[in-house]
This record gives C-alpha cells, sequence and structure tokens, in this order.
DNA sequence: TAGATTGTTAATCGATTAACAATC
DNA sequence: TAGATTGTTAATCGATTAACAATC
C-alpha cells in the first residue's frame, strides 16, 4: 500500500503507458476484471512483474478476484495525468510538427496544444486543429499569458538547445524533444526524448543480427 | 576481441545509435582520438560503460592512446548496417509518413525509400522526395518486383495488423511500427515500436513526480 | 468452505561499476 | 621509460522472477 515513496523505477515507468493502452482496450471490449496472470498472457509480460509494478503505486487488487479493469485503468490515467491533463505548445510546424498538431491522439491523453510556433511566414496566421501559427519570437509573450507545461520541440537540431534554454526559462516543466541531440538541461525540467534516427537504427542492427 | 559471440542485450544495442551520434560529431569536429573517459563524460556515462559495450563487438581501441574516432566510428556504421543500406517502403503517407518520407536523415543512415503507399486517391501518383505514391493494393507487386528490406508503418492502428501480416508474407525483414499497438508476428521479422503516445505519457508522469 | 489470486519477501538473474594486469 | 588507457575479470547494484502466507 506504499504510495510512491520509494522512487519507480525507470523500467517501471515506461511500462505504465503500455498498461493502459491494454486497460483501455480491456474497458473498451468491456472486460470487467482480470487477473495479474491473464493480463500477463495478453501482453507478453510475467503475472509477478505486474504485480510488482502495480504494487509500486498501491494495492488495486483483490485476492482471488484479480483487478476491476475500470478502476485500474483509471488509477493508471490519474498516475500518468491523463485527468489532469497538460498545456502544451508545438515549437516547429514542419512536417513533424503538423503530424503531431493534427494528431487527435494526444488530446485524448491530456496533451491540449495552446499554441503552435514557426518562422516560416506562409505557415505563420494558418491554424491547425484550430490553432493558429504564430511567429516564434512570441513564444515569450504567450508563455507569460499563458501557463504551458509541455513544450514539444520539433525544430531543426541547429536550434534545439538554443531554444530549450529560452522555453526553460518561461517556465515550462517537461520538453518533448524530437531533435536527435540530448538536451542538458536545469534538473527542474523533464525531457523525453524521441530520438527516431535511434530507434530507426536499433530497427536495423537487429536486422542484421536476427 | 570476441566477434558478437555472446548475444548482445538489449540496453547495448539501445545504446549503439547514440555512440553513433557522438562519434560522428567528434568526426565532424575534427577530433582524432578519444578516450573512454573523455567519451564518458561527453556522454554521460561511466568510462567503465562504455569499454565493456564496445568489447562486445570486438577490441577497437588501444592501451595509452583511446579510441581512434574515424575507425570507430566507421566500425559503428558497420555495426549499424549503415554502408549496408537498407531498401525501405513507407505504408501510410499520412502527415506522419510524409514528416518521414521528407525527412534526409533517415537516408544518411542507410534507409533509402524506394516505395510509399496509400490508399488516398488524391494523394496517388504524387510524389514525396522523388519518390511516386501508388495505391496499398500495388504492395504486393511492387514487393516482388523489388527486394525490401524494411516496411515503415504510418497506417491507422485499425488497419496496422493486416498489412503488418502482409508484407511479411512478402518477404520483409524488419518492421517500424508507428501504431500504439504491439505486433505479434514470426520471430523471422523484427519489430521497432514508435509509440509517440506512450513517450509522452512517461514525460506527463516524470513532469508529475520531478 | 475451497479455489483463486493478491501483495510482498526472498532468490535469481542480468546489467553496471570497479579494479587491475597488460601494454601502447 | 613513465603515464595513460585499454579489455576483462570480479564485485556490486538493481530488476525480474519465484514462492507463499494472507485473504477475498
Amino acid at each position: 500500500m506504499a504510495l510512491q515513496n520509494k522512487k519507480v523505477s525507470d523500467a517501471v515507468i515506461k511500462r505504465l503507458p503500455r498498461y493502459f493502452r491494454y486497460l483501455a482496450d480491456l474497458k473498451e471490449n468491456g472486460v470487467l476484471r482480470i487477473s495479474s496472470k491473464a493480463l500477463s498472457e495478453k501482453m507478453n509480460l510475467t503475472a509477478s512483474q505486474i504485480r510488482q509494478d502495480l504494487s509500486c503505486f498501491g494495492g488495486f487488487g483483490q485476492q482471488g478476484y484479480g483487478y476491476n479493469v475500470e478502476s485500474l485503468y483509471n488509477e493508471m490515467k490519474k498516475i500518468l495525468g491523463v485527468d489532469r491533463g497538460f498545456r502544451t505548445i508545438i515549437v516547429g510546424a514542419g512536417n513533424l510538427g503538423q503530424a503531431i498538431a493534427n494528431h487527435s491522439k494526444f488530446e485524448a491523453r491530456g496533451y491540449f496544444v495552446k499554441g503552435i510556433f514557426d518562422i516560416d511566414q506562409s505557415l505563420i496566421g494558418t491554424s491547425i486543429n484550430g490553432v493558429i501559427i504564430q511567429h516564434m519570437d512570441e513564444i515569450d509573450n504567450f508563455c507569460s499569458r499563458e501557463t504551458i507545461d509541455v513544450a514539444i520541440l520539433t525544430v531543426p537540431r541547429e536550434i534545439t538547445a538554443e531554444i530549450a534554454e529560452k522555453i526553460v526559462k518561461l517556465g515550462i516543466k517537461g520538453i518533448w524533444n524530437f531533435s536527435a541531440m540530448d538536451l542538458r538541461l536545469p534538473e527542474e525540467v523533464v525531457v523525453e526524448n524521441v530520438h527516431l534516427s535511434d530507434s530507426i537504427m536499433v530497427l536495423g542492427y537487429k536486422i542484421i543480427n536476427n
């Protein structure tokens, strides 16, 4: 019943969205309860690991019964902040930025796009998903008016570090970084990297060695 | 000097592209040699880990000297198959598929886009980066004419499993999967997932608990 | 009640770090 | 030669798995 007294390990954290996904799916399919054993078969994990993972956050199950899908789903929502929500800006409205802005799934996960920024004059003033693209110089103004939690950085590699530092000063709490570069920022800011070229190279390695 | 006799662990594999990146950078900056110590400081790892990791693939260093940047870079290129190259198709030419097709970086890593497929009639016949978008029904024909190594799946979740199974039959060796779903495929096919919504949710968790 | 299944403690496994002889 | 730094073996740390008493 220990509610996050010990620091939850990165390995566990990385599995949480996956639990969330499977629970959403089960709920969708009208499944009311599930045991760690049954879930482990679906997810290709051990039942033991599932119980260990969940016990980091509380005792959500019941002996002889298993877990109530809906209530575990709701717990996971809370743990991941889906219900809380995150006010988000997208910096860089190129192909990738646009793809993300158009992706409704993120909103369903609690990430609400409040602003989009670019330097391309042909983009500024147009809107994606109801959000008008503004010039990057407006970020400062915008972030002092609005409280923004998350910045999604889809800008060219060369300017990523500079922009990251700028938005950190504006009080942003987390950065979702799509540049193939590791940011070094003060620890009050969380960075989550999506290194796409790293990912595809792992695929390549595994193909060669499969 | 053991050349991949023991299976290289996933933890090591995931770090390889990062080594590649840093080595490319060092080379770019004209650095000729680097010690595990110096590299560890740049990469925020331990020197010990770097030496352990590299020793999975061979003895690339020299006592008292360190590693020759260019030759280690070239080794890494080989290990990751960058020099070898991978013939690639993109299935799904929506925002994300287009973003990837336009991203020159993947070509620099050895991933050459040979075909792009979609079902949207308004896209078919147009081209991205010199590659004409074809109807998805053409995948079979195309893949029997051309040998394709990698398929990048940027299609809606609902049809991902179906398409994955289809292309597996066409002899594809690896799938880069962008759908928030885990594919279960025969083990002769390698799958690398980019679960974007999983990634942003990890960011959210860390923001809440930072 | 009997069977099922939890949460947790202990055992195992694997990955990271430390130490050091070998040697450039 | 002396200093630096490797590759590797051993020690430590952490994550996963197994086992089981508690209990629904």
